[in-house]
DNA sequence: CCGCCCTTGTGAAAGGTTTCACAAACCAAG
DNA sequence: CTTGGTTTGTGAAACCTTTCACAAGGGCGG
């Protein structure tokens, strides 16, 4: 067991955790892996060898305890405590973070937000008061975050990224589309809207080539 | 050549494209597999494995010409047209797409808006008319929508996937955080941000576990 | 034209992930 | 207690992706 686990294999396990979470709100007190599988396009075997990197949740003939299996997928993907993120960019997409309920509903609470826009320091977006870059380091270090959110513009996201390591955030969230590097050991995600669409667009480009020499 | 392309090689290949816009905007006008792969991470030996599976577009010794890789990818990628797009959901989420330029400039217009807020219906958003769901169809089939996009709230996703559907888009990005499942072909890309923060979660609290036990 | 240096394109090898298939274990009913 | 139906946990097999390594080809200076 354990060992190193794959993006792909902890991607699932939140899938998983997720559903654990409804049924346990339903009441339902065992499942099965193929009925854990099937909301997350997974097979029940991939749902069973996830799992078996971790230790031995279940019970063969009758499945797995829901409440006992969310408490394990909790402790798992460090989701038992809540964690506390530093925005950093308060336009579009920050704005639309600080107000999206659904983070601090799942135990990621926003906790400072930065922008460099002086009309908008001093502000208040939804109810953080927004700060100037220069106060990024001790406010960071001050309030303890250990998520740093990059919201910012393509030009500035690496030197912002850089700043929120050295001011000792743990990892990174990133919207801005631009793969970024990681150093010292601190991981970073991107999500990328632009990435996104242009893979539909290759799979509709893709479609339409096939069905046009087909046909 | 040419077979089943995977996701992460069509990821890449826009990432490379990025680079290639840049180089080209500088006027650059060889660059070679290792050059190309810095940036997102890769190897020179997967850049030119990645280009191999569409045909030949370098020389030897000398690199590819910046331009005609350009062009090349953009026809691969299905980016030398531009595409609409359809939003449903005008909240934090789907207004912060609306207000975010990055999109039109790399050939991505949102052309219609729909929300089932009364109080929205009618008004502008950033120079569109936000319209009621009742005219999802018709107006779809009008302005001729390739991509639909899901901005709504996970109780609803599923359901707003289907009607895009069958109202005749050729491929979904959704923002909810739900599984969505493809269905008559029609791909579908979800960005759930949550889903990124527990991956990052997860690899925290490993390093914590780590340093925690050895130390 | 020749020889040198450079970079591509690509089979083969290595490495990683998913699926298969089945023994081991558990529950319930008789 | 035994039997039958069910589901887990897991090696082995199949599949897919990445890396390696090198022959083939191109440019350039002499």
């Amino acid at each position: 067991m354990s060992g190193r686990i794959s993006d792909s294999t902890v991607r699932r396990l939140s899938l998983y955790l997720r559903m654990l979470r409804d049924l346990e709100r339903a009441g339902v007190e065992f499942v099965s892996s193929s009925q854990l599988a099937e909301p997350s396009g997974a097979t029940s075997a991939q749902v069973r060898k996830d799992l078996s990197h971790f230790g031995s949740f279940g019970k063969r003939g009758r499945g797995y305890s829901v409440e006992g299996l969310v408490r394990a997928l909790e402790g798992i993907l460090g989701l038992s405590r809540s964690w506390r993120l530093a925005l950093v960019g308060v336009g579009k997409i920050g704005s639309a973070l600080l107000g999206y309920g659904g983070l601090a509903a799942r135990g990621f609470d926003v906790v400072a937000a930065f922008d460099v826009d002086e009309a908008k320091i001093g502000t208040r977006a939804h109810g953080l008061r927004i700060r100037p870059m220069t106060e990024l380091r001790p406010v960071i270090a001050e309030c303890g975050a250990e998520i740093g959110v990059v919201a910012t513009p393509t030009e500035v996201a690496a030197e912002i990224a850089a700043e929120l390591e050295r001011a000792g955030v743990g990892a990174i969230l990133n919207f801005a589309p631009i793969e970024l590097s990681e150093v010292n050991g601190v991981p970073i995600r991107t999500v990328d809207i632009v990435l996104e669409l242009e893979g539909l667009s290759y799979l509709m480009s893709e479609a339409g080539r096939r069905t046009g020499s087909d046909a």
